[in-house]
RNA sequence: GUGCCCAUAGCUCAGUCGGUUAGAGCGCCUGGUUGUGGUCCAGGAGGUCACCGGUUCAAAUCCGGUUGGGCACCCCA
């Protein structure tokens, strides 16, 4: 430790950026709200099997983006580098099969070893929701269109554009993956190393190769659409039909594959150009065999994440800040007189600040600074009057007010 | 993990072909103004030129290494 510094890949969130922050997340988590979604926490950090086990032993997240620690006890525990595996751990460990169908929001931060870059960072923070119970395609749409809510909540919307791709089923995947396998093992010679190393960890991603090699041999690839089952079709299907009703937009991506191995069916990504390479701000998918792998019983489940570090950076719409007061004691009768006042008027809803110290200027200097949009000055003139006076720091104009009156004056 | 770019005042950045005491804007401090902030005017403080080594009569400037940062690959939120 050289130098105090943040750790490599973290940052502060200092007042405005936090507040910024906050707003993403309140405005996602009241969305969210109004579809009925319920907030809920899960811890930071879980035993590593939640995550090695359903993430897919193969994934990039598991293989080398864990932050993995050994607890004093000797187990092994893993800072979450996503949530849904969290939830669903929460939904196995409390029993709450019974509740079927849950719906849940979450938001807070998550952790992968990742080489930073623009819009990826090291300790992130999502929001996200889950929908647990529900089979049909109905809660693929509701929760796609909660994405979109919330981007339109933001003002951003129109900077994204909706991608969508069926994964298909257990038994359509397990076809179409052997049918990929094959033709790219009898063309393996011609594919880039990196190329052969995807072949073997997750052939999927083969077909996502920018490499000019794997892209040649990727052309006369199997399609997924050949693969697909019935069951698989329709329901693709009816998801694109919801969307369709709802007038929500999307964009076909066969080649949108999810990193993570407990996502089948629905894949979907809400996409921006404007964040450099890292342009997924809300991205999910069906995730049916997640919940069994982890040893609980059969759940249905989808949901999304929704980076809000990504989110911030698009969005340029904030509220203003919430008006500040500033209570400007002249002389020691006065700020005697000040620490009451102030008192009774926080408790009527206003936001004051009271300066620690210093003179009439000093404190005038603190009020303009903080951003006060009013500044009360109480000296020997005013209180032998019983009347503060109030300037209006924009304009400069004050007058005079009875101090029994100033939290009806003052108030927002 | 790999590649490319970058590091000079609190912040953003100039700094010529290697050459005297390293500059600007913003910010900060003081005064103009002892009951008035912001605006305006005058003045001031503030630098191990990231660090270590090398080349040279001479290095912020050239070379090597280290550390840190950014972007991209990979992957993803």
């Amino acid at each position: 430790m050289a130098k105090l510094r943040a750790v490599r890949g973290t940052q502060d969130l200092l007042p405005e950026a936090w507040e910024r922050h906050r707003h993403v997340e309140e405005t996602a988590r009241h969305v969210a709200g109004r579809f009925n979604y319920r907030s809920v926490a899960t811890p930071i950090f879980e035993f590593t099997e939640v995550f090695a086990r359903t993430l897919g032993e193969t994934s990039d997240v598991v293989t080398k983006e864990m932050y993995t620690f050994a607890d004093k006890g000797g187990d092994s525990l893993t800072l979450r580098p996503e949530n849904t595996a969290g939830v669903a751990r929460a939904f196995i460990s409390g029993n709450l099969q019974q509740q079927l169908p849950l719906k849940y929001f979450y938001s807070g931060p998550m952790f992968r070893h990742e080489r930073p870059q623009k819009g990826r960072l090291r300790q992130f923070h999502q929001i996200g929701i889950e929908v647990l119970g529900i089979a049909g395609p109905a809660a693929d749409i509701e929760v796609i269109q909660t994405g979109a809510h919330v981007l339109d909540a933001l003002g951003i919307r129109g900077l994204t554009r909706l991608e969508l791709n069926t994964l298909g089923d257990a038994e359509s995947r397990a076809a179409y993956r052997e049918a990929l396998v094959g033709y790219f093992t009898r063309r393996e010679a011609e594919l880039s190393e990196e190329g052969r190393s995807r072949l073997q960890r997750n052939p999927l991603r083969l077909l996502d190769s920018k490499d000019e090699r794997d892209k040649a041999v990727s052309g006369d690839a199997p399609r997924y659409e050949d693969y697909l089952n019935p069951l698989s079709v329709d329901f693709f299907a009816g998801v694109c039909e919801g969307l369709d009703v709802l007038g929500i937009p999307y964009v076909l991506n066969p080649r949108l594959v999810r990193g993570l191995d407990y996502y089948g069916h629905t894949a979907f990504e809400f996409t921006t150009d404007a964040l450099g390479a890292q342009g997924a701000v809300i991205a999910g998918g069906r995730y049916d065999g997640l919940i069994s792998t982890m040893g609980g019983p059969r759940t249905p489940g989808i949901g999304w994440a929704g980076g809000i570090e990504r989110l911030a950076m698009l969005t340029t719409d904030y509220p203003e800040a919430p008006p500040v007061v500033s209570l400007v004691p002249v002389g020691p009768a006065a700020e005697k007189r000040a620490l009451p006042l102030a008192d009774a008027l926080r408790r009527s809803g206003v936001n004051v600040d009271l300066g620690f110290s210093g003179n009439l200027k000093r404190r005038m200097q603190q009020a303009n600074r903080i951003g006060a949009r009013t500044a009360v000055l109480l000296g020997d003139d005013e209180i032998a009057k019983g009347v503060a006076t109030v300037r209006d720091m924009a304009s400069g104009e004050q007058r005079e007010v009875p101090i029994d009156r100033l939290a009806a004056a003052l108030a927002p």
